[in-house]
Order: structure tokens, then C-alpha cells, then sequence
RNA sequence: GGGGUCGUAGUUCAACUGGUUAGAGCGCCGCCCUGUCACGGCGGAAGUUGCGAGUUCGAGUCUCGUCGGCCCCGCCA
């Protein structure tokens, strides 16, 4: 086929380019046949043009120009010209002008499409992701792409202006326990032997440490086989990076260094360092998680000493347990009807939640179905704590600690935006701190570490690693913003005595730690320096960036919520010769 | 693994308690129309109601199973 290249794009045209004869390619956006004139829109990339056919002109160009359909790839040459006055349209940058052809080639022709190329479409996700090359022409995807590139360079020139070195790993890599489910590949050369895919270059960037590469970093592929969320693919994008001799505030400096970076060059906004620093502990009790949204208070409050002596077996059996009894107010909420109320004792039921203890307070009083327990003066003790006014609801919670506290933060949430106190311009970016480093594991009747296994304990909370492992806290570090984490990361063990006690504390035994994790012990042996790092959610990042509610709109091809690609239908089954000559068969 | 929600024309939706030939907007096709930009006017085509069983005289509607989309819990070092 041979046709015209162009000589500008469709975004560019102004006055300027007056009486010009010019060539755009790219595709019909829409077409206006008036019967006699035909207009046409033709997008790429950049923009739309007007393109004007007038039939006394050129009645044979006119007669083609008729057989364009929506998203016909074309080639047009013509001569631009201002629109007449009063004919322009403000909403494109081309407005002012339009393109009077006189050539016309159609370069491809287009099945209608199964939805329009527009913004705002109402569309099922289903028919955009099984479409997914038309759905990325619209502009708010091709937007967010040219976002995540931007960010990409903008990540690759502040690691390189700080002395870090851009180092590839494998994706093909030793399966390690621990952690997420590993995506495996069976190895043709070696039976019954795999790979895993890296649920995150870990153990490679703490061995280029030890190389002595003292700065390193990564835009790098992850791939994890669990359960997927709006936030979370089975492969996705870290930024990953780690350091040599350094602790938590040398790694603070450099990431908030590049979020600075990355919200002016993008957002146009300045945001003030050093970031809000929370512990754990502070999160979930006030917070009720440990990626707290700050862009509105409605923080938790413990009743318990108020609530010690009560006669409500609900509150004091609690209590006697160790658990907590903690509220948080619903602001102007007391005009909430039975429904309402209903509604969201169900909502935490769903949970996990026993139940919900509601106090209403306005100026005709406290208002609860616990009056007929818990005494007047308690009650008001309680609307004190809870620093209610006239009108707010309290919403209480009896529990074990972590459940009252995740429940009671998924209330908060939930009252945020039922009360629309959530303001989608802001932007609350804080480091959360001082994890656990350990957690027990009914299941598997041992310790797990939260973090990893090569996460350092605190120093001054080693003593307890033989007396109370579940107390001793973590150099561990996550950044949050709004609700979202968008990076973690720990200073590391570099010290083969305390990484064994850490491995045996895993219930890992020393053979079996030789066996997984043998290399990074062995190079451990020579002289590694102190290190520690951390990883970006990279997709995450460009989401919240983007002003997205998936990470899905921010992917070129991401999966459904069961892991498929509806485009090109992978997962999919294999010839049986394929699954011959890497030894595996399928049981039925 | 669990909870919720949805699945009807290309698409977005409608169809009262089970009841005539499953409708509408947009899109598509045809005709008309020379300054539109959500062009306009007239006409038309378009359906395995996701799939499979069952209940019933009769199922888009009820029941069971199954497949798929989305949200959440678990899970995600």
C-alpha cells in the first residue's frame, strides 16, 4: 500500500500552519455527512484534526471520502485553513483550524468497533480488556501510559544522578520458601527441577551489595501467584532499590528525594519533607491499619478503662480476654435510621465483627441500645472519650486486638466515604515504622516473619529474640499514601550469626537454610557490608497519580480477577509434546 | 477457600407477582440533507436472555449446577 507519510501530526495544527499543505495519517474518529460536505475528525496519538471533503471541489474525492467508517486508518493531504468565524471549536487544540483535502488514501479499512473511541464510555471491563488495543487507544489510557513512561525516566535520571547503578536480574531464579505462592518453570534440561519466577529480586540486590556495587537499582517485573485486587496483578512493577552502609534515614532522603520529584513533575505540587513518621503501633490503634489514610481524622479511641467494671458481658468478657473495646465517632451520623444502622452492622459482620455497640448523641441526649447495661454516667464517659458532639454517632467494637482494630479501620473508611470527608486532591504520604519482626502462624505452628527473613531486628529489642520473639520490633519501614502503601523495605541482617538465629527462629533448620538461602549465607561470608533497601509498588504509584481506581488502567495488558488475559486468552493449555519434553504430565 | 454483586441485540440498559411476537437509547445499514463537531430527518436489520439441567401447561423471570466480569475477606515475606 502505498500512501503519504505525514508531515505533522494530528495534535498540531494551529493558525500558524495557515494555506500550508500538509499530510496527516491516522485514524476516522468521526464522521459528519452532511449529504453534500463531509467532516471528518482523524486521531492519533497527539490530537484530532478537522478534515473538510466538499464534493464541488472534487466530486471524486468526496464519493471516497463517503466509504469512511469509524477507525479506518488514512492518509490525508490538503490545505489548511482558518475555520470560518464562528465555527471553531475551543475544545481541541486544532480548532481554529481544518484541513481542505485534496488527497485522500485509505490505507486500511476497520470493522466497526465493538465500542465507541471515547472518553467516558460506559463499557464493561470485560469488553475492554477482551479489546484491549482499541480500549488503549482512548485517551485516558493513552494518557496513563505516557504518565508510567514519564515516571520511568524520571525514576532512571534522579537513581542515576544519585551514583545508583541500574542492574538487571533473573527472571528465571531459585524457588525460595517463604512468601508469596512462587509462579514456577519446569526446566527441560534438568527433570523434574524448576524455577520461580522473582517475587522480588531480594536476594540479588543483597548479594550486589556484597559485590560492592553500593548503590543499586531497578524498574523490575515481579510476579506473585495470589489472589488479585483492584491494587494488585499477579505481575506487576517495583522500582527496587538498596544500599550499602546505611540506615533508615539515608534510605528516607533518597525516597522521599524522588516522590518530591515525582509529584512536581507531574502534579505541579510541592510536598514538604521530611514525610510523617507513624509506628505500627500508633497505625493500628489509631488508624486501625498499617497503611492508614490521613486525608481525614476519624481516629479510634480505646474505652477500655472506662468499661472495666461494666455489668455488659459483650464489653467485660473482652476485656477479662486482654482484647479491646475501641469506637470512633461518625461525625453528624446520629440521624442514621434503623436501616442505615443495619447496614452497617452488617457491613462489619461481614468482617468477622460479633457486633456493633451504637451510641447516638445530640441535644436530646445519649441514644443507645446498651443504656439498659451500662450506666449513665459510663455512657457519658464514653461520649467524653470520644470527644462527640451534637449529632455524631459512636460506633464501638469489642475484640481481639488485631481483629477490633483492622474492623474498626475498615469502619473508618467505610464512614469516610458514606460521608464524603475524603478529598481526592489531597495527597498524605507517611512512613509507617517499627513493625513486628516476627508474627505466629497457627497454621504452620511456628514464627513468620512479617516483613522477610533477612529483615533486622531492632538492636535494642535483640535480647528478646530468646524470650519474647513476637515483641521484638522491626527495621522495617513502609511508605503510605492515602491509604495505600506504595513502598517497604528494612534495613537487612548482614551478619551470618544473627541470620542463622533468624532462620532457626523461623523453624527454618541449618540444613534447610543451606539448602534455600546457602548462597546468600555463603556470600555472606565475605565480607558483606551493612545494607538495606527498599521496593516501590511501581503500578500503584502511577494509579494514585493518575487519579485511578485500578491498577489495571494503568497496565497495557493487565489480568482479570482470576489471573486470565481475556485478549489472548492465557492462561491456555499446551501440545502434549511440549509437556513431554519438560517431563510433566497433567492428572486428570 | 469464603462473602457480595452482575451477566438480555455490537453496546448500555428495560421487561409488574412466571403468561401474547423480549423492548428502548447509542452504534450499524439504506435513503435524504453543503458548515457540522453528540450534525439533523425518515426507514431498516439486528437476540442460543453466558452455558447446562430441573420445576411448570408455560421460564429472561423460580431452583440447582457451571463459566465469566467487578468489589471485598482470607492470602499477598
Amino acid at each position: 500500500m502505498k500512501y503519504k507519510k505525514r508531515t505533522h501530526t494530528c495534535g498540531e495544527l494551529n493558525i500558524n500552519h495557515i494555506d500550508q499543505i500538509v499530510t496527516l495519517n491516522g485514524w476516522v474518529d468521526s464522521r459528519r455527512d452532511l449529504g453534500g460536505i463531509i467532516f471528518i475528525y482523524i486521531r492519533d496519538r497527539y490530537g484530532k484534526t478537522q478534515v473538510v471533503f466538499n464534493p464541488q471541489e472534487n466530486k471524486s474525492l468526496h464519493d471516497l471520502a463517503s466509504t469512511l467508517r469509524s477507525e479506518f486508518v488514512i492518509s490525508v493531504t490538503g490545505i489548511v485553513k482558518r475555520r470560518p468565524a464562528g465555527q471553531e471549536n475551543r475544545e481541541i487544540a486544532t480548532g481554529e483550524i481544518e484541513l481542505i483535502a485534496s488527497e485522500l488514501t485509505i490505507i486500511n479499512k476497520a470493522d466497526t468497533p465493538p465500542f465507541p473511541i471515547e472518553d467516558e464510555i460506559d463499557i464493561s471491563e470485560e469488553t475492554r480488556l477482551r479489546y484491549r488495543y482499541l480500549d488503549l487507544r482512548r485517551a485516558t489510557l493513552q494518557s496513563n501510559l505516557l504518565t508510567r513512561h514519564r515516571l520511568y525516566q524520571i525514576t532512571r535520571k534522579y537513581f542515576d544522578e544519585n551514583n545508583f547503578v541500574e542492574i538487571e536480574t533473573p527472571i528465571l531464579m531459585k524457588s525460595t520458601p517463604e512468601g508469596a505462592r512462587d509462579y514456577l518453570v519446569p526446566s527441560r534440561v534438568h527433570p523434574g527441577k524448576f524455577y520461580a519466577l522473582p517475587q522480588s529480586p531480594q536476594t540479588y540486590k543483597q548479594i550486589l551489595m556484597v559485590a560492592g556495587f553500593d548503590r543499586y537499582f531497578q524498574i523490575a517485573k515481579c510476579f506473585r501467584d495470589e489472589d488479585l485486587r483492584a491494587d494488585r496483578q499477579p505481575e506487576f512493577t517495583q522500582i527496587d532499590v538498596e544500599m550499602s552502609f546505611v540506615d533508615e534515614q539515608d534510605i528516607f532522603k533518597i525516597v522521599e528525594g524522588l516522590i518530591v520529584r515525582m509529584f512536581m513533575e507531574i502534579k505541579g505540587i510541592q510536598l514538604q519533607t521530611p514525610f510523617k513518621i507513624l509506628t505500627y503501633k500508633d497505625a493500628i490503634e489509631k488508624y486501625g491499619s498499617d497503611k492508614p489514610d490521613l486525608r481525614f481524622d476519624l481516629s479510634i479511641k480505646k474505652l477500655n478503662e472506662l468499661l472495666t467494671g461494666v455489668e455488659f458481658k459483650v464489653f467485660s468478657d473482652v476485656i477479662k480476654k486482654g482484647g479491646v473495646v475501641s469506637g470512633l465517632v461518625a461525625p453528624n451520623c446520629a440521624n442514621y435510621s434503623r436501616s442505615q444502622i443495619d447496614n452497617i452492622t452488617e457491613f462489619v459482620k461481614k468482617l468477622g465483627a460479633a457486633g456493633l455497640v451504637w451510641i447516638k448523641y445530640t441535644d436530646k441526649g445519649i441514644d443507645s441500645p446498651i443504656s439498659k447495661f451500662v450506666s449513665r454516667e459510663i455512657l457519658e464517659s464514653i461520649v467524653n472519650r470520644m470527644d462527640a458532639r451534637f449529632g455524631d454517632l459512636i460506633l464501638i467494637v469489642a475484640d481481639d486486638y488485631l481483629k477490633a482494630h483492622n474492623i474498626l479501620g475498615a469502619l473508618r473508611i467505610e464512614i469516610a466515604n458514606r460521608q464524603n470527608l475524603i478529598d481526592a486532591n489531597r495527597y498524605e504520604l507517611l512512613w509507617v515504622v517499627d513493625f513486628p519482626l516476627l508474627e505466629y502462624s497457627p497454621e504452620e505452628s511456628r514464627y513468620i516473619a512479617v516483613h522477610h527473613p533477612f529483615t533486622s531486628p531492632k538492636l535494642e529489642d535483640l535480647e528478646l529474640l530468646d524470650t519474647k520473639p513476637e515483641k521484638v520490633r522491626a527495621r522495617a519501614y513502609d511508605l503510605v499514601l492515602n491509604g495505600n502503601e506504595i513502598a517497604g523495605g528494612s534495613i537487612r541482617i548482614f551478619n551470618r550469626e544473627l541470620q542463622n538465629k533468624m532462620f532457626s527462629l523461623l523453624g527454618i533448620s541449618e540444613s534447610e537454610a543451606q539448602k534455600k538461602f546457602g548462597f546468600l549465607l555463603d556470600a555472606f561470608k565475605y565480607g558483606a557490608p551493612p545494607h538495606g533497601g527498599i521496593a516501590f509498588g511501581f503500578d500503584r504509584i502511577v494509579m494514585l497519580l493518575t487519579g485511578q481506581k485500578s491498577i489495571r488502567d494503568v497496565i497495557a495488558f493487565p489480568k482479570t480477577t482470576s489471573a486470565m488475559s481475556l485478549m489472548d486468552d492465557s492462561p491456555s493449555e499446551v501440545d502434549e509434546a511440549q509437556l513431554r519434553e519438560l517431563h510433566i504430565k497433567i492428572e486428570k
